[in-house]
DNA sequence: TGAACATTTGAGCAGATGTTCAATATTATT
DNA sequence: AATAATATTGAACATCTGCTCAAATGTTCA
């Protein structure tokens, strides 16, 4: 009769309990989390809206300014903001003519920040 | 004749400075550190990818067993790995039939776990 | 009001992306 | 050697994305 020594014995590469994939599973965040997280993370992913956030890490900045920072036309950085604001990564205030954005809190600022080191460390 | 502070004065809504554009200019990474950042982030910002970092943020696991847990083709699991391997952020090691994979390092789950902090406060 | 400036919006389009399906490796077992 | 199990790969396809262009909306100032 097998022991479960034997068992191990048998087959050097250990099966995958059922019950292994079950509690994996289980460990995952709710469908909730899930979506709003990859949503936060697709939008850090793109190399416009990264700099966009990166330009507001130092100071609110119009669409005008990120325009000319970034170099990309004014419409595309109001598509993305509109983006970012529907996210809530960032917030609009309007001053005059000028809509100044800034970030919408700090978790935006350290997520950046972690990616940064990340990127850097290697 | 318009002296810079008649400018100012008929402009109630402060001018962005020129040396402002510069300097924000000057405080965004270099490209290859930005390229770096939004490539890591654009991997997060696939549901599938993301679920796949979470659940190796258990443990190793192989192609199969992730299939199973994620309830995707092997196949579709195989292509985002392949990914996530040349991204850096798992690792691959053969055993026996399998190929177990884990997370590179730990700057993968802390950047995870930032995000999951973000998706959660509200 | 009219003109100028700043921003937003919508449609359209080219390129990127994620999955599927079929074929191919690779390893273990009999 | 043959078969099964696991994993990888490439092509095809539908969908998503990000930009551009043109038009519209706000806002200020003369």
């Amino acid at each position: 009769m097998k022991t479960i020594e034997r068992a191990i014995e048998c087959d050097p590469h250990e099966q995958t309990d059922e019950t292994t994939i079950a509690r994996v599973q289980q460990s995952l965040p709710d469908l909730n989390t899930l979506t709003r997280m990859s949503e936060i993370f697709g939008a850090l992913g793109d190399p416009t809206r990264l700099r966009l956030l990166l330009a507001l890490c130092r100071q609110p900045l119009c669409v005008h300014d990120l325009s000319q920072i970034l170099g990309v036309t004014e419409s595309a950085v109001s598509h993305q903001l509109r983006m970012l604001r529907m996210l809530r990564l960032v917030t609009a205030q309007r001053s005059g003519k000028r809509v100044y954005y800034s970030l919408d809190d700090d978790h935006v600022y350290r997520l950046i920040k972690e990616g940064l080191n990340h990127a850097r460390e290697r």
